[in-house]
DNA sequence: CCTAAGTAAGTATCTATTTACTTATAGGCT
DNA sequence: AGCCTATAAGTAAATAGATACTTACTTAGG
């Protein structure tokens, strides 16, 4: 293979979605800048992808595949996959973008790769409680994991004492109490 | 006032702006739609609101004044106060909406109306301990009340013994847990 | 009758998608 | 091996429809 091979300009084409996509949206994502990006050309992403709603959709499946792999859930020790998923979110904000785009724009593309969830919240049988079922269990986590990169930038400017450390700890802290 | 009342034009504009933007998102949003929603005219919103950013800009500050009117902060009663939260969030999705979309779309925006949050963040002080300062309180608080909004819906439905009481009743508990 | 409120019809730009074309390369055939 | 060719990979340019924003005009009402 020389120039061309088709399966890395697909990849290529692909990584370049993630990042368009977790920046601007579905709506406010540019072909163009994604092809240019990709160093491949706008036809290539129709022929692999079929139209921005197809390129999209492939965009957050592979992003979701990427955070299930990366952080795998741990449901006897549930604290401290927390704090995996916090330190996940952190360094990987995108993932998280591009969940909530999918969200907000595309809700039915947003529970396609729902094997994913449903695998995890079996494993959660065990923890849960007569008020807090396993589903609802695994909401809540998800939900503190994410807590920080959803606030408004100027509440959390407004913590001087704040840091990654202090954030994480408290995100630990709270699920800790959850199983007390 | 008969048919021109500047004030009644300008206050329709932005509810169908609210409207919108919460279902569409600011690069999503179109400003023909507000006009004609709003039975009003493009040239208006303009005159009004200067461009279609101005315009989501004051939908964003609506929507958050209106929530922060009806939901008020109970500093000593936090666990009610997730119920009732989660209860607005239910009611009026639009609000959790617009606020993610100004979060995902112009930061800078998103936390323009800050003396709303810091004036919580001072109350919530009795209530926080060394390893959950009072922000972190606030922001799992937020997070917990909005948790089932953003939970891929078919992870929801995959619970069929769910009820808006008994996710209700989750983050009520989750919060009374977290502060035992 | 003058000013502010409102309307209708542009305009210039952008953007997803297609069409028509060029070139590399794998694999059969001699 | 070396040529030939079908096919997949790639490019550039056009198109058709939106869409944010303006201009030029009309009308209510104090």
């Amino acid at each position: 293979m020389g120039q061309r091979d088709a399966g890395a300009t697909r990849a290529r084409i692909l990584a370049a979605a993630v990042t368009e996509f977790a920046a601007h949206g579905h709506s406010g994502g540019r072909i163009d800048r994604i092809a240019k990006d990709a160093g491949s050309n706008v036809r290539m992403i129709y022929a692999y992808y079929g139209n921005k709603s197809g390129l999209f959709d492939a965009a957050l499946s592979d992003a979701i595949r990427r955070m299930a792999d990366e952080v795998p859930p741990r449901p006897t020790e549930l604290p401290a996959w927390v704090g995996e998923l916090f330190d996940f979110h952190q360094r990987q904000p995108e993932v998280l973008r591009i969940c909530l785009w999918a969200q907000l724009e595309r809700p039915e593309a947003a529970s396609e790769p729902l094997e994913t969830y449903l695998a995890k919240v079996e494993s959660l049988q065990q923890q849960a409680s007569p008020v807090i079922g396993a589903v609802d269990l695994l909401v809540i986590i998800y939900a503190v994991a994410q807590a920080w990169q959803l606030a408004p930038v100027g509440l959390l400017s407004a913590d001087g004492s704040a840091s990654h450390e202090t954030r994480r700890a408290a995100a630990v802290e709270a699920i800790t109490r959850l199983l007390a």
